[in-house]
RNA sequence: GCGCCAGUAGCUCAGCUGGAUAGAGCAACUGCCUUCUAAGCAGUGGGCCAGGGGUUCGAGUCCCUUCUGGCGUGCCA
């Protein structure tokens, strides 16, 4: 948990206020309230850190920011710092440039850790869960699972390394509407098979894919016409357990080839099954959010929502016009709808299995559904408003010749996640997936199939091999890799080797910025950085007969590279090769 | 109509929640392998940060507004 990048931070802050403090007893400087911000700027020209204090207290003190500076520089203390140096720039910036003590520190925390570096207490004690896929099991996979497979997967992962325990779970739809949907075509192509294709027709909102006809015809490999002339229901019931027992292993299996494994599958027939679907509904009546009305059973949805938003600070007339309106929970024909089982296997996370936090990936398509389930867990008392976070993800707009490719279950002609693994490395998937969920993101099929030492992904794979190689070449010549406190530091002054440290000492600060924004692609960037700060070191810095004190320095930095790379590419699911 | 998300180089995107001259990768062009992997490095060209107002020492970042794109607004899931 040692986190370099704070400490040299707050050295900087301890440094300013101490000089604030000594202007201040000296009468030069007044007292004010104002923090300093301690920054890493973006041009090594202005130092390592630097500190916007005075251009921020400068106004309450009526000086001249720079004046300010004057009087702080004369009276800081680098003596033991991490820094060397100190100086006034600009409008009245305080750079402050690292020294070999910090370098020497963040090498051996790095070796110290292992691999445990980067990770972070900040979410320690907590119970995650993240819900994510969650896809129809009445089809195959498209894109967009595939995304928010890689997007859950790893922005799970990003939370373990933040100190949280994290449950991966996949909900399972197997009942409800879709589901009879999903009977209804299996049946039609079913007896389309005992009968003939024009013999019987098939439903127009049915699934028209390839696949329902293929599991169609699994079954009657399997049963024959058993169900041909039993009752419908017994049809139905026989048609969709098979189908499922189909559909959930490939999607099992195909999950697994991403390197995607759940804590737990689970099956939303269970709540129906256990009546707590019927329980939770009972327990919003009785907390009197409920109301009947043209025989169903209705939420008061906008009046909860309309409370949420109060809360907030919208005015009445505000909410107004957003036209909020109640959901239904029973319908008419006695059934929960999807959203009732959705409020109770909710309910469930929270209630029942007591997660503090539950995180949901979504496709922005359903961002109409957040503030609605967010509001029924409000009203069952276990404040969705700040336990249930969502994360919307923009869909994946797949693209081949420069045409757009439509993904619908529907047609059956969508590229299946399937055909996806067939085509393209698991590592560059799991990589372009890995991106800012809000954004939409073009996926050009002709494009991923040539995707080869184009893809970003190889720029990082290459730097560890490198790397790899490297080393093995120097063991043969007897050059082990030494132990931190073996190294010394202060031999490391090229600019393209300071740099390196620099990038290694970010990453826990990196897979924390991951962790808070739910934004798992820090973590691929990041990657990118480290490999061409690797890259600029190597191709200035030669390792192999140089003297041995800096033979060995640079040794032990390109292992470090080597153990953090590793690190980071297995937090995301991506494989570090020893050689390419 | 209302709501959510987005608009930054030719393309794909960063920009650490307001800091210094807006950055990478790809594509284009120019150099660099008899010495640790050239799947690399160094360099060149490329920008009204969608438009307009505002807030302040300072705005790609915050507020208002207009435009453009995606999505949503079911007794579907």
């Amino acid at each position: 948990m040692i986190n370099m990048i704070q400490k040299a931070k707050d050295q900087v802050l301890q440094l300013t206020l101490a000089a604030l403090h000594r202007a201040q007893e000296e009468g030069l400087l007044p007292e004010v309230s104002v923090t300093p911000s301690v920054e890493i700027p973006k041009d090594t020209a202005n130092g390592d850190y630097t500190t916007t204090f005075c251009l921020a207290a400068a106004k309450a003190m009526k000086m001249n920011p720079r004046q300010v500076a004057q009087l702080l520089l004369e009276r800081l203390d680098l003596t033991d710092s991490y820094f060397t140096s100190v100086e006034i720039a600009g409008p009245g910036f305080l750079n402050f440039r690292l020294g070999s003590k910090w370098f020497a520190e963040t090498v051996s925390a790095i070796e110290t850790e292992g691999a445990a570096y980067g990770s972070n207490d900040t979410l320690s004690g907590k119970k995650y869960m993240v819900e994510f896929v969650s896809a129809n099991p009445t089809g195959p996979m498209h894109m967009g699972n595939a995304r928010g497979g890689v997007l859950g997967d790893t922005l799970a992962s990003v939370l373990q390394k933040s100190g949280a325990s994290v449950w991966r779970e996949f909900y399972v739809n197997d009942a409800g509407n879709q589901i009879e949907k999903f009977a209804k075509s299996l049946e039609a192509r079913y007896l389309q098979i005992l009968e003939g294709e024009d013999a019987v027709e098939f439903p127009e909102d049915g699934y028209h894919g390839d696949d329902i006809r293929q599991l169609a015809q699994a079954f009657y490999d399997q049963e024959g016409d058993k169900y041909h002339h039993c009752s419908q229901q017994e049809r139905h019931d026989a048609l969709a357990k098979f189908g499922l027992s189909r559909n959930i292993p490939k999607m099992q299996y195909d999950l697994a080839r991403y390197g995607i494994h759940y804590d737990q599958w689970f099956f939303e027939s269970s709540l129906h099954e256990s009546g707590y679907v019927a329980q939770t509904v009972d327990e919003l009546t009785a907390r009197g959010y409920t109301y009947e009305k043209d025989g169903a059973l209705w939420l008061k949805t906008s009046e909860i929502m309309a409370e949420n938003l109060r809360k907030e600070g919208k005015s009445d007339e505000q909410i107004e016009k957003l036209g909020l309106k109640d959901d239904v929970l029973r319908r008419g024909n006695g059934f929960y709808t999807y959203f009732a089982a959705d409020i109770a296997y909710h309910r469930n996370k929270f209630a029942v299995r007591g997660f503090d936090k539950v995180i949901n990936i979504w496709g922005a398509d359903h961002h109409g559904h957040v503030a609605r389930l967010k509001g029924a867990m409000d009203a069952l008392g276990l404040d969705g408003t700040h336990r249930l976070d969502v994360v919307l993800m923009q869909l994946v707009k797949l693209v081949r010749d420069g045409e757009v490719v439509r993904m619908s279950k529907r047609t059956g002609k969508a590229i299946s996640l399937t055909d996806l693994l067939d085509e393209i490395p698991v590592d560059a998937c799991r990589y372009f997936f890995n991106a800012k969920p809000d954004t939409q993101m073009e996926f050009d099929l002709g494009l991923a199939v040539r995707e080869d030492s184009e893809n970003p992904v190889y720029y990082v794979q290459y730097a560890h091999a490198r790397i790899c190689t490297l080393l093995k070449n120097l063991a043969q010549e007897g050059y082990a890799v030494p132990a931190a406190a073996d190294v010394d530091c202060s031999v490391l002054q090229h600019e393209t080797e300071l740099a390196v440290i620099k990038e290694l000492a970010r990453y826990s600060q990196v897979v924390q910025l991951a962790a808070r924004d739910y934004d798992p692609s820090h973590i691929n960037r990041y990657l990118t950085e480290l490999s061409a700060a690797f890259h600029k070191f190597y191709s200035a810095c030669r390792i192999k007969g140089e003297e041995e004190p800096v033979l060995y320095a640079r040794l032990k930095l390109a292992d470090t590279v080597r153990s953090v790379l590793r690190n980071a590419m297995d937090l995301i699911g991506c494989s570090a090769p020893e050689q390419m």
